[in-house]
DNA sequence: ATTAAAATTTAGGCAAATCTAAAAATATAT
DNA sequence: ATATATTTTTAGATTTGCCTAAATTTTAAT
C-alpha cells in the first residue's frame, strides 16, 4: 500500500460520515487538495485491489478491508499524537502535520509497543478516541457546546475543528479538555455565547460553540 | 528532497569511507539493490540539485550541502534507534528497518525533542555515534577484536555489522556492548579466536572477530 | 599498444500519481 | 420535459524513479 493509497483511504472514511450513500469525487478531491480526475483514478485503483467499491458516478465506498485498513492509519496517527503531546512536549496544535508522516510507518511490533509505552490511551490529544488493535472505535458521549441551554454545564470533552487556528484561540481563551464550561447566557442573534471557564467570564461566537464538543454534567 | 534521495545521500555518505576519491556507480547499485544506470539517473538529478559533484565517470561525490543532508538523516536514524531500543523493548537487531522508514520524517522541532527526551545520548545501539544538531560526528576510539594479541582485553563498543545475523549471534553467545572481553588464544590457521566474556571462555571465527569493535584498556 | 573485459552512460520504456482539457453523465430549474 | 449547470469520467501529458538493452568509456591483460 502506497503513502497515496492510505491518505485516500483515511480521507474517504472521515468523509463517509458526513455522505453515507458514497462519498462524491470532488468532495475527495477538495479535501486533498487534488483535481476530481486524479481522484477518479486513484478509485478505479482502489477499487481493483479490493479496498472500495466503485460504480461509476456513484461516489466512493470503502470495502470492509479497506474500513479496516483506513481505521489502522487512523490508530497511529492517533497513537502518535499523544506521544508527540505526552512526551515530546508538543502542544496540541503542533502535532497533526508531523502525525500524518508518522501515520505510514509500517511495523505492528512499533504500534504495539508504542501503544504500551503510552499506557494505552483511549483518546488522542483532541478528545478523538483511538481505535484498538481490532478496529473498534469507542463512541465517545458528546455533544457541541453551541447547544447546551442557558445554565447548563458540562466539561469539554473535544473539538469538531483541529485547525491550529481554532486550537490556538482555545488555548489563548484558556479552555482545554477537561475543563468545565458553564452556559451563562445565549444571543439569538448571532447565536454567540456568554460562558464561565474556572471563574471567568466570556464570550465566545456561535462558530466556536459548534466546534467545541462538552460532556453534560 | 524525496525519499529517494535521501537514500542515495545517505548510501554515498556512508561509502564515501570505503572510496575516498569518488564511490563507483556500482557501488552505489550494489548497496541500494538496483541497477547503475539508475544510479547514473540519480546522481545526475542530485548534481542538478547541487546535493553532489558529477564528473561523467568519475564517480560519486557528496557536495557540502549534500553532505550536511545526509548526516542529518543519519542523525535521525541513530536517535530513532535509541528510542526503539530504550523506550519500546526493540532488540538492536530489530530496530533497522523502523528506523528507515523513521529517518525520513521531516520535523525540527521531533528530533529537537526526542533527543531532549533520550537524554542526548551519544551513541546507538550499535555503538555507532550521533551526530549533534551542528553535523559534528565523533570519532570513538575502537579497534577490531581481530587486532589484539593473546592475552590483551578490551570493552565491547561497537559491530562493523549490523545484520541481525551477527547480532543474534552475539546475543546468543551473550556478547553485548559494554561487556570485558579478553583474548585468550589466536589461531593463525583460520584466524579465530579463543575469547573470555564474563568468565565463560569461547571461540570465535575471524570474520566474527572482525566485525567486533573493541576499546582498549 | 592493442585487445578484451568491466564499468558507466545513453536511449527508450514503464508504472504511479498527478495535471489540463474535453467528453459524457447526472442533477437542477424553469 | 427540455435546456442548462454541475459533476464525473476519459484522454492525453508530465514527473519521478526505476528498468533493459545498446553504446561508450575506462581499466586490465597480454
Amino acid at each position: 500500500m502506497t503513502l497515496s493509497e492510505e491518505n485516500y483511504l483515511k480521507t474517504i472514511f472521515h468523509l463517509e460520515k458526513e455522505y453515507k450513500d458514497g462519498v462524491p469525487t470532488n468532495a475527495i478531491a477538495h479535501e486533498m487538495h487534488t483535481k476530481a480526475s486524479s481522484v477518479t483514478d486513484m478509485i478505479k485503483r482502489l477499487a481493483e485491489k479490493d479496498l472500495m467499491v466503485y460504480k461509476k458516478y456513484q461516489g466512493a465506498k470503502l470495502s470492509d478491508s479497506g474500513r479496516k485498513h483506513a481505521i489502522k492509519i487512523i490508530r497511529k496517527h492517533r497513537l502518535w499524537e499523544c506521544f508527540l503531546v505526552d512526551k515530546l512536549n508538543f502542544n496540541w496544535d503542533e502535532v497533526h502535520e508531523v502525525a500524518e508522516q508518522l501515520e505510514h510507518i509500517k511495523s505492528e511490533k512499533l504500534i504495539l509497543e508504542l501503544d504500551k509505552f503510552l499506557e494505552y490511551p483511549k483518546t488522542d490529544p483532541h478528545g478523538d478516541p483511538i481505535p484498538d488493535q481490532d478496529g473498534h472505535i469507542a463512541v465517545i458521549q458528546k455533544r457541541v457546546l453551541a447547544e447546551l441551554q442557558r445554565g447548563e454545564e458540562g466539561i469539554c470533552v473535544g473539538v469538531n475543528d483541529s485547525s491550529s487556528a481554532f486550537l490556538q484561540y482555545l488555548d489563548k481563551n484558556n479552555i482545554a479538555l477537561g475543563k468545565k464550561i458553564k452556559i451563562e447566557d445565549k444571543e439569538e442573534f448571532d447565536n454567540s455565547l456568554v460562558i464561565q471557564v474556572e471563574g471567568k467570564k466570556m464570550t465566545i461566537s456561535g462558530l466556536a460553540a459548534n466546534n467545541l464538543y462538552i460532556k453534560k454534567i
